[in-house]
DNA sequence: TTGTAGGCGTTATCAC
DNA sequence: GTGATAACGCCTACAA
C-alpha cells in the first residue's frame, strides 16, 4: 500500500535499518548514503507511519487539545496561539470537539504525549481519574480536578474594572454575569464585584446585579434590558464577551449610547470584539501570556510530571476600547 | 508502564490472545471468559493502544478535519455537525488547524482512514498531489483540486435572493463582495449577481457593485460605506458573514434603518448570525445538509475510492429573517 | 474454546 | 558505516 521504508531501501540499495538511521539525520551514515536515501524517499513520496513510530519510541510529539464547545468563540485566538507555540516547540497538535472523557480516551489511543483540556464553566465532566497515565492540564475550571490548572484571577479582573471605572468617576456601577451557584469562575467574578466596590465604599444593592441564566449573549441581553430599564447605572461590567454583546444589543434598543449615556466594561479582551459596532475597553488576561504559559506549563509537564504547581493564577490586565469614559453629570 | 492485552492476560488467567478476542467481542470465545476478562480490563484502566492497533490493522476508523481558519466563525456549526454524525457512524474525528498541506501530512501519519479540508477561498495550498494514497475530501474550491469536491452553488444562491428582492418589489439592488479574481468562489456571487439582475431586467452599473479587498467585516465595512453614500440602493446583497456583519456596522453609522431604509440578504444561513443585532435574511445552504453530504461522500469514498463523482454542488435556500422588507416609496 | 506464532512499520542494539 | 535482529502492542490465521 502505502511506502515503507523497506520501499526505500529496495529503491535505494541500502538496507531499512540505514533507511532509518538516515531518515532521522543520524550522524552514523555517510552523506552520499544519506542524500542518496533521502532523494528515494522524495521520489517515493513517503510519510513515515507514526503508529509504527509512537508504537516503539512510546512518544508522539503530539499534544490534544480538547475543545467542546468550539462555537465559544472567545477561545479560537487561544488555539491558535496554542498550536503556534506548540508547533515552535516541534510538536504536532490535533483538537477534538468531544466531550471530555470521550478525547481523553482517544488521545490516549493515540498516544499523545500531554492533553489541554478546554472546560466551560460548570461541565466538569471530569475523564476517567484512573486516566493518570498521561500529563493533563486544564485550562480555567479551579477546584474539582486532579489536574493541574491554568485559571485566570476573575476576582483581580473584576477589581481592576471597578477601579477603572471609579476613577472615572462612576458611582452607579452594575455588573451583568451568571449567577449559577456550580460555576465558580462566575462565582469569582460577582465576589469579586462586591469586594471592589466595598472597597471603594460603594453600595451595592440587589437591583444592581443583572443575574443571567447562562453564558450566551441572548442570556445578557435579556439582563441588561432589565437593568437598565429599572435602574439606571451609567456604567456596567460584563462577565462574559458574549454578554457584552447581548448589552450592547439592548442598550441599542433603548437608544442608549455608549459610552455617552453609558460606559461598559467587557471580559476578555479577544480579536472577535473587533468586529463589534463598539470598541470595548476590557479586562482579562492577554492571549498571548495565557497561551505561552498553557505551553511551556505543559511541556514541562511532560518531561518531568509534577514539576508544576496544582493551580497556576494568570493575572488579568485592562485593555482601554472606547466603551468608557466618564459619567454625564445628571443624565 | 501502561495496561497492554498481556496485563489483562495475566491477571485473568488467560491467554493474551484470548484476551484480544474478548475485547473484540469475538464470538469464539466463552461468554463466562469474556466477562472475566472485560472486568480484568475494566480494573486495569485498559486503554487500547491505537498505535499498534492501526498498525495491524491498517484502518484507525479516524477522520481528520483540516481547518487552518478556525476564527473563521461561520464554520463551528459545521464542524460541530459533522462530528457528530461521523461518531454516529462509529469513527472518531480529529480537528488540525495547521495549514493544509502540514495537516495532511500529519494525518496520513496517523493513518486516518479520511480527510476533509476546509480551505478558504484562494489560500488553495494543496497538499502533495503524489499523497493520494488517503481519501481526500474538500469543501468550497472548485477546481483546482484532484480530490473531490463539496461546493454549494453560489450562483443560484445569489439568483435567490435578488428573486426575493425583486418580489419584494426592489429594483435598486446593490452587491458587495470580493471581486478578487483569484477566489473561485467569490467571482461565482458576483456573476450570479449579473445574470440575476440581468433576467429580471435590472440594470447593473459598476457603482452598484461593492468591491471588497478581503472577506473581513473591515472591509465589508468600508465597501458599504462607499457605496451607501455613493449611490443609494434600497436593497444589498451581501458576500459573505462577516461582510454583513460590516454592512450593519455602516448602516449604523450612516443612520440607515435595516429594513426600513434598506434591506439587506446575507450569505449562509449560520448560528452566529443570532448573535447579531439585526436578524439577517440570508440565502445558502442549510448545515445540516451540507454536513450530511459531506460525511456520507467521505466514508463511502473510504469504502470505495472514485465511488463519488468529482465536484458535487448543493443547492442553496433562503432564510427569512428581518433584514428584507419592501422599499419605501420615495425615499 | 483456547493458545501459538507471524507480522504490521519503525527504532535501537548489536555485530560485522 | 552498514546491516541483521529484537522489540513495541495488537490482530489473525492456524494449531491444539
Amino acid at each position: 500500500m502505502s511506502v515503507t521504508i523497506k520501499d526505500i531501501a529496495k529503491e535505494s540499495g541500502v538496507s531499512y535499518s540505514t533507511v532509518s538511521k538516515a531518515l532521522n539525520d543520524s550522524p552514523l551514515v555517510k552523506p552520499d548514503t544519506k542524500k542518496k536515501v533521502l532523494q528515494a524517499a522524495e521520489m517515493l513520496g513517503y510519510t513515515p507511519n507514526f503508529a509504527a513510530k509512537n508504537l516503539v519510541s512510546k512518544k508522539s510529539r503530539t499534544i490534544g487539545l480538547v475543545w467542546p464547545a468550539i462555537d465559544r468563540a472567545a477561545l479560537t485566538a487561544l488555539v491558535s496561539k496554542i498550536n503556534e507555540l506548540v508547533t515552535a516547540q516541534n510538536y504536532f497538535m490535533i483538537l477534538s470537539v468531544d466531550a471530555a472523557d470521550k478525547a481523553v480516551g482517544m488521545f490516549k489511543g493515540f498516544q499523545v504525549d500531554g492533553i489541554v483540556i478546554f472546560e466551560e464553566g460548570k461541565e466538569t465532566k471530569l475523564p476517567p481519574q484512573a486516566a493518570a497515565s498521561v500529563p493533563i492540564l486544564t485550562y480555567g475550571v479551579s477546584g474539582e480536578h486532579v489536574h493541574p490548572i491554568i485559571d485566570v484571577n476573575h476576582r483581580k479582573a473584576i477589581h481592576l474594572a471597578v477601579q477603572h471605572l471609579t476613577e472615572l468617576g462612576h458611582s452607579s456601577i452594575s455588573f451583568i454575569g451568571s449567577t449559577d451557584p456550580g460555576d465558580k469562575r462566575q462565582e469569582e467574578k460577582l465576589s469579586g464585584f462586591y469586594e471592589a466596590m466595598n472597597f471603594s465604599g460603594l453600595s451595592v444593592s440587589e437591583e444592581r446585579i443583572g443575574s443571567t441564566n447562562g453564558l450566551s449573549w441572548y442570556d445578557g441581553y435579556l439582563a441588561a434590558r432589565k437593568l437598565l430599564t429599572d435602574s439606571k447605572p451609567t456604567a456596567l461590567i460584563s462577565g462574559s464577551y458574549d454578554i457584552s454583546v447581548g448589552i450592547l444589543r439592548a442598550a441599542k434598543e433603548l437608544n442608549i449610547r455608549i459610552p455617552e449615556d453609558l460606559s461598559v466594561i467587557s471580559y476578555d479582551n479577544i480579536p472577535q470584539m473587533a468586529s463589534l459596532e463598539t470598541e470595548l475597553t476590557s479586562v482579562g488576561v492577554p492571549i498571548d501570556s495565557l497561551a505561552e504559559k498553557m505551553v511551556s506549563s505543559l511541556l514541562s509537564l511532560i518531561q518531568q510530571p509534577d514539576s508544576i504547581s496544582h493551580t497556576q493564577l494568570m493575572e488579568p490586565e485592562l485593555a482601554a476600547g472606547k466603551s468608557a469614559a466618564p459619567p454625564k453629570k445628571h443624565l
